[in-house]
Formats: structure tokens, sequence, C-alpha cells
DNA sequence: AGAACACGGTGTGTCCAAGG
DNA sequence: CCTTGGACACACCGTGTTCT
């Protein structure tokens, strides 16, 4: 295939996988299946599936569960709804099975989350952020960049999923863009995520869209020491899954509550 | 080469119950 | 009212193969 043919080709791909990322993010409420997105993309779901995850990095379905559960932090931040009330807004149809995806996602229960705005945590959840998450004996160095200014320190960690989901096997927060090393990571497959908050970005814990920069990379293998890395960041771009994890804002919240 | 299909394993959602 | 865990069903995913 000639170049431009193919540049082309990869354009009309983009077009119909943001196609697909609009239909998910305005109709997350909604019961969307693979055959759902492939109607709306004009293609076969077995096709849409392999475009999707090559553009996108993730599977339409994990896409799909993370902007859904990004609505959710929102409403617990923003609205009175009970956790029951907030799991049917967005789509799931059993409290339990929300309450279990969101607490794997977030790294806290919707209540938990929900006193995050208070600052206020139970000593339980604090295990896992509080002591950097560290469970292995390997490190991992290299350099956070960013595309413009920061506000406040710039978070790393090391994570299981390329969604910036869940607790981290290993985190640092560093004052400014620069290097890093991060210190206790397991031996495996990681992806290496880094984010900071924009200079004019909101401190509600709730609206990270648009408010911060992240960059990620991965997988990365880590056995024992000297893998190096570098990340930088940037504005999140539509193809983007939503930051699920509360990384960002836990260190905020412990300073908090003392 | 790209698109569609088949199939087995895996992951996710639902339901239910127990306990805080 | 919320969280957690187990069992179960089924949709999803990854991979290999076939078709155009």
């Amino acid at each position: 295939m000639p170049q431009q043919a193919a540049r082309s080709w990869e354009s009309g791909v983009e077009s119909v996988v943001q196609c697909v990322v609009d239909t998910m993010r305005e109709r997350y409420s909604e019961p969307l299946t693979l055959d759902d997105l492939a109607d709306a993309a004009l293609m076969s779901k077995f096709h849409l599936l392999r475009v999707f995850s090559r553009v996108v990095g993730v599977t339409p379905g994990r896409f799909l569960s993370a902007v859904r559960l990004h609505e959710a932090k929102r409403l617990l931040n923003s609205t009175d709804l009970t956790v029951a009330e907030v799991s049917e807004r967005v789509g799931y149809g059993s409290p339990g099975s929300f309450a279990r995806r969101f607490t794997e996602a977030v790294g806290l229960s919707p209540t938990q989350y929900r006193r995050l705005d208070a600052g206020v945590l139970p000593a339980a959840a604090r295990h896992g952020f509080a002591d950097g998450g560290a469970t292995g004996c390997g490190s991992l160095s290299g350099r956070v960049l960013a595309d413009s200014e920061v506000e406040g320190v710039v978070y790393v960690g090391v994570f299981d999923s390329p969604i910036l989901q869940g607790r981290p096997r290993a985190w640092t927060a560093v004052p400014r863009p620069g290097t890093f090393t991060l210190t206790g990571v397991p031996s495996g497959s990681w992806y290496v995520h880094a984010l900071a908050r924009r200079p004019d970005a909101p401190r509600n814990p709730g609206e990270t869209d648009g408010a911060i920069m992240t960059d990620a990379v991965g997988p990365v293998v880590t056995e024992g020491m000297g893998r190096e890395v570098e990340l930088t960041l940037r504005p999140p771009c539509w193809s983007c899954p939503p930051v699920l994890s509360a990384l960002p804002f836990f260190e905020q919240s412990l300073l908090a509550a003392g």
C-alpha cells in the first residue's frame, strides 16, 4: 500500500474509533454491547475489536467500563445520590457489582471515595497508598517531561493496566517534572503512568476531566534494577481512557487529615 | 492485505446472603 | 444502607483460519 493511501486508511479508522468513543461517552448509561458499537461503526464486531484496540490501546469493553466508573466518580462528588442510585445512573444493574468494580478500579470503595472530598479517610483505606504501595524488590527510574506548566507534584506509579486504575504496585511523587526513581517494584510486566495537575485544575477529586496531564509507557518488564523510562505529560486526548485511580488526590487527603 | 468468522478460555455482571 | 464474597451465566476477548 502506498504511504499516502496507508495514512488515509489510518485516518479513516481513527475517525471510526473516535465515533465509537463518542458513542460510549454519550450512551454509557445504556446497556451497550460490542454489537451496538459495531453497528454504529458500520463494521463487524470482530473488526471493530481489532481496530479499537490498536488505536486506543485497550478493548472496547474496558474503555466503556472506565467511562462508566469515571462518571460514577463525578456523581459521587457532585451529588447526594446513594451508591445504589449512582450505580443505576451509570448503567450497572447491580449495586453490589458496581461497588466491587469501582473498588477495583479506583482503589477505594464508593463511600470511601466520597469521603476523600471531605479529607476523611478510614485508616484501613490508606493501606497500599500511604506506604507507596511497594511490595517488590526491583527499581525503575526515568524522567518525566511536561508539554506545559504543571501545578504541584508529579505522581509516577506502576500499574498493571494501560488504564490508570486501581492501586499502584509502587508509586512516588516528585516536586516537579524531572528525574524519578521507583523502588520496591515487583518483577513483572507493568505500565508506568505519570500524572500531574494543570495550574487551573479544580481541587475536587471527581473533576479530573481536562484537569490533569498524563502519560503512560508499557508494558515495561522489570526484573531487578536498571530499567529507564521517559514520559511526557500532556492533556488527555480523545482516545485516552479516563483516569480512575484515586492516587493523584490521595496524598492531598492524607495531608488534610493530618 | 484486509475483513469476516469460529471457537475455547477468560472476564464481567447478576443474584444472593452474610455481616458491619 | 453499604460492603464483601461465592456461584453462576453469558458476553467478551484472543487467536487461528477462511474468505474476498
